[in-house]
DNA sequence: TGTATATACAACCAAATCGTTGTATAGTTG
DNA sequence: CAACTATACAACGATTTGGTTGTATATACA
C-alpha cells in the first residue's frame, strides 16, 4: 500500500466501509453467504420491508458487493465474492481481543 | 467464522465499520501510520479543527483503534495495531478490480 | 387484453452525524 | 498564585441516512 493514501482514495475506501457500517446491509450480505436469493426471499429472511431491502441492494450492487441476475419476475442477488467475510473476520478478531482484555481487567 | 452471524455481533461489526466510514477518521489513522502524534500535531497534519480531531479520536479510542499516552500537557495517540491497513488493503483490492472491469467495459 | 406479482423508485419523516463554537479541565511555567 | 496551553466536552445547526408509504415498471398468466 502507498505510504500516504490520497484524499480521493480515502474517500473511496470510506464509501465502502460506510456500505458495511449498517447492520441491515450486513444482514443481507450474511443471508447471501451460502446461496443467492431473490428480493422476496431476502425480505422474508430478514423481516425488513421490501422497499428497504431494495434500497440497500441498490447500494450494495453499485459498490460491487453483490451481483444481480434476472430470472422471470424475480431478481436473484448473490455475493460478488467472499472478501466481505475476510473483512468481518479481521473485525471479529479485534472484537474478541478487546473482549478478552476487558475480561482480564475486570478479573483483577 | 460462524455459519450465521448473530444480530448482536452484526451490530458490533457494523459499529467498527462505521468508525472507518468517515474520511476524516481514516485520515487520522493514516497520519498515525508511522509514528504516534499529539492531538495538536494531528490538527496541524490534517487541517481539521481541534474539537473535531478530539471527537474523532474519542471514537477511535473507544473502539480500540488507537492507544493513548499522556505526556505532560500533551496526549500522544498511536495506532493500536496495523489491522486497519489490512482492511484498507482488501477494500483497495476491490476498488482496483472494479476499476479494471470498468475500463474493460469502456474499451469495448 | 386484463389481472396479478416482483422489483424499483420517489417522497417523506425521524434519527443520527459531522463540523463548529464556546467552555471546562488539567497540567505547565513564571 | 496567576497566566497560559493542550485537550476534552457540551450544545448547536446543517446535512445525511434509514425506513416507510405510495406508485411506476416489467414480466407472467388467464
Amino acid at each position: 500500500m502507498a505510504r500516504k493514501l490520497s484524499t480521493g482514495l480515502l474517500a473511496l475506501i470510506a464509501q465502502r466501509f460506510k456500505a458495511l457500517s449498517e447492520p441491515a446491509r450486513l444482514e443481507i450480505l450474511s443471508a447471501l453467504r451460502h446461496d443467492e436469493l431473490t428480493v422476496s426471499e431476502l425480505v422474508e429472511e430478514t423481516g425488513m420491508g421490501q422497499a428497504n431491502v431494495s434500497k440497500h441492494l441498490q447500494m450494495l450492487y453499485a459498490l460491487g458487493f453483490v451481483d444481480r441476475r434476472k430470472g422471470g419476475l424475480f431478481v436473484h442477488y448473490a455475493l460478488a465474492d467472499q472478501s466481505v467475510f475476510e473483512l468481518c473476520d479481521v473485525i471479529c478478531g479485534r472484537i474478541e481481543a478487546q473482549e478478552k482484555s476487558r475480561r482480564k481487567l475486570i478479573a483483577r
